[in-house]
DNA sequence: CTCTTTTGGAACCAATCGGTCCTATATTAG
DNA sequence: CTAATATAGGACCGATTGGTTCCAAAAGAG
């Protein structure tokens, strides 16, 4: 039935993609960029992956697939769920002597990088924003019965608290932050939220 | 001496050219957009702006002045210091009800856009922040005299944390949060900010 | 062997990009 | 008047853009 047996393998190439709109941007990132990349001809490339910007759409759910498995992941394994909240903030600090660069999270720029221009895509961010807001109120929810953070808070607004101090920590390390800078502002948002109430 | 005299205000120009950068962003805008917006002929604008890069350093110049003058203003009139920092924080609801549409800040997107691949234009956007930093420092400084913030945390570092709320909480709006969701936000980072010690 | 599919590469597309140059006209100062 | 500058508009530039189409070769399955 089948002929010629394809010679890539369709998902390694598509994270090729990835971490190339995530370094550069999609308008930033040519076709040809991707096709040396990816190591790909033209033909196999629009054969398999309609247009640049299927691909791209592809590459954002396969982004936030990971971005929220890597999530819930370290919630799991976390010796606890606090201690998993500040490791993700804590944690950012670390991107800052990642050699390939300072490139934010790849929801923000793109985010930032067509705002109300794309339906399609606003969607696919904000579905994504209400994921990892998702796991964060779970974690929140359970140091709240750790009694980690006062229990009368309101646990979906911390969430969405954390959610902003993430993205506001990632932008930083992209405008040239260091990681000192990065470390204190993680360590001043995890012990004002044990504060509220 | 003189010849036929400019028809058009360079500042007012630049405004306009800054109004679209900071909408579609520097590589989404092209020079045709920029000439129909600003009104000019080919002829002018390479006789008055030298490129199109030019001209955006000097909007984002104009952005950042704007920008930190209108902080200095706010915190200059406040009636008091803590309450300057909540309206910058709250404030920002205001702008998901803006017509003109979330738009983010023109800092963050053209670091988002271009991360660390202009070094000049990274630079620009280190000192706007730099910048904008130091009035929060100011601010801090004059709650913890007024003791809405305590004395002995360190004021640098709390500046530092509402740069990176303020980033956050633009970009939710980008991403298509509600007002009701920043506000909470805000109120929430205002609050955790009298409780640090 | 035949059918099917993938492969790489080239040719080609219209469109757009930022930018330069030129002409002809208009408007000022001296 | 002349010199100097600004104007609008168009011609033109090479380069690049994303995308389409065709082709001959390769390699599997039946």
């Amino acid at each position: 039935m089948a002929g010629r047996p394809r010679e890539f393998d369709i998902e390694s190439a598509r994270d090729i993609a990835m971490q190339l709109f995530w370094t550069q941007g999609y308008e930033a990132t040519s076709l040809s960029d991707l096709l040396n990349a990816m190591g790909l001809s033209k033909s196999s490339f629009y054969q398999t992956f309609e247009s640049k910007h299927v691909l791209f759409e592809q590459c954002l759910t396969r982004y936030s697939e990971i971005l929220i498995g890597t999530m819930r992941e370290g919630l799991a394994t976390a010796p606890s769920s606090l201690a998993f909240i500040r490791g993700a903030l804590t944690g950012i600090s670390k991107e800052t002597r990642d050699p390939r660069g300072r490139r934010g999270c790849l929801m923000m720029n793109t985010a930032a990088e067509f705002a109300q221009s794309d339906l399609g895509i606003a969607r696919c961010v904000k579905a994504s924003m209400d994921a990892s807001r998702e796991v964060f109120a779970e974690a929140v929810a359970a140091a709240q019965v750790d009694g980690d953070i006062d229990a009368k808070a309101n646990t979906k607004a911390l969430a969405d608290y954390l959610v902003t101090t993430v993205i506001g920590l990632k932008t930083q390390v992209k405008a040239g932050a260091s990681s000192k800078q990065i470390t204190s502002i993680a360590e001043l948002s995890v012990s004002a939220l044990c504060r509220i109430t």
